[in-house]
DNA sequence: CCTAACCCTAACGCATGCGTTAGGGTTACC
DNA sequence: GGTAACCCTAACGCATGCGTTAGGGTTAGG
């Protein structure tokens, strides 16, 4: 069995680089020549980059990566480069966009004849990119005050409230100065029709989802 | 054709109140006397909530709303509090939250003995969404930096390149400090590999997303 | 009665981004 | 040559959240 494998997910220390599929003692062939010439693996780079190498493949068959060469057996064969390439595209895709739009970027850089004519296109992208990452940012932000809102009047259901009370009775709640301040993400819960709920997961209807 | 219909979206001045399902004139009938109960129709609901009809008879497949009473003719008739719920699940969604989940936590209520309990159960799912937020506010805080040091960085490029430069060439870019501070979402588009997606945008393979 | 504007149920379709077999070579080391 | 650990291609599957017909009633006003 290979010695090493399993290394951390993503190699620490340089973050830019990963052994090429380290092997320990001397030998020869396709792939340890190729390890040689600093070429990496699938396996390698789905480690490196914490994908899976059916995500690389699925990069590659949407067109967003390509292995620099293949060895006699026709195993992939990546640079260092595309390894920057995964976790680029890791990025992208956290922030927001899709494969489709990131494998727009690539064409628009493709295609676009001049350097600065594509630097200026691909800004166009980022910047577009950077709006919408701001006013999520934004909309996120209001959606934690509301939450820890909604905590905070919860919090005082548990101190003030008869644990004795049915849930029912919630609908008009006199402890405290709840009626008055109920928040959105509380007053939705209980505005009625609930019986919908019980009846659709007691007969284990649609949602697959976890039973809690 | 009806008088009033195509209401704004989302009815202004008073967003916890909507007219149920107006008409102008007097008359009377099934609708017309649920409407003088406020009761609303599902249009109604989905024009007051920006959602669709055909959404919200998803929720109440999936057991998130149920309407209060059906017309004569099968009718879906829905008080106020179904609007809440559903402008309340839209909230939750926008957070993040799958149907699954907003069921789960309507089922929680539901099937709480007590409600000091339930309140509590209730509390912890908002909790642990709030500090998924928090982490995503973060991550995202991150990526809007990086953007904005990344569209800097282009910046240059449009102002110090060669219009005449052709792309290849930015991978060895001698302009200013470049290769010295490339941000990695600079870095990674131009890390070879790159006809794949040529390849891919000519075949039309796959995604079909739009070109540009 | 007629019609426009709605509403109903049922059910298939779709986009995304891989997961997961299935069946079979390849490498490298022993 | 045997074997463990990988890799390859091909292709179907899945979860989510509705969109979209398809075929047909209902309501209210004229």
């Amino acid at each position: 069995m290979a010695t090493v494998r399993h290394l951390p997910l993503v190699s620490p220390g340089i973050p830019g680089s990963v052994e090429p599929h380290p092997v320990d003692d001397g030998g020869d062939g396709d792939l340890r020549s190729a390890a040689e010439d600093g070429l990496l693996l699938v396996g390698d780079i789905a480690r490196a980059s914490g994908k899976t190498v059916r995500a690389i493949h699925h990069y590659e068959e949407v067109g967003l990566l390509r292995p620099h060469a293949r060895s006699k057996g026709r195993y992939r064969l990546y640079d260092q480069a595309a390894l920057n390439r995964v976790r680029w595209i890791g990025k992208l895709h956290d922030l927001g966009l899709s494969l489709a739009q990131i494998q727009q970027i690539v064409a628009t850089w493709e295609r676009a004849p001049s350097a600065p004519g594509a630097m200026a296109k691909v800004r166009a992208v980022y910047l577009q990119k950077l709006q919408e990452t701001r006013t999520q940012i934004a909309h996120l932000a209001t959606l934690e005050r509301e939450l820890a809102a909604s905590i905070d009047y919860l919090d005082t259901c548990g101190e003030a409230c008869d644990p004795g009370e049915i849930v029912a009775a919630c609908t008009d709640c006199h402890v405290r100065g709840h009626d008055q301040t109920e928040p959105e993400l509380v007053s939705g819960i209980h505005c009625g029709t609930t019986k919908a709920a019980r009846a659709a997961v007691d007969r284990g209807a649609a949602l697959g989802g976890a039973e809690d």
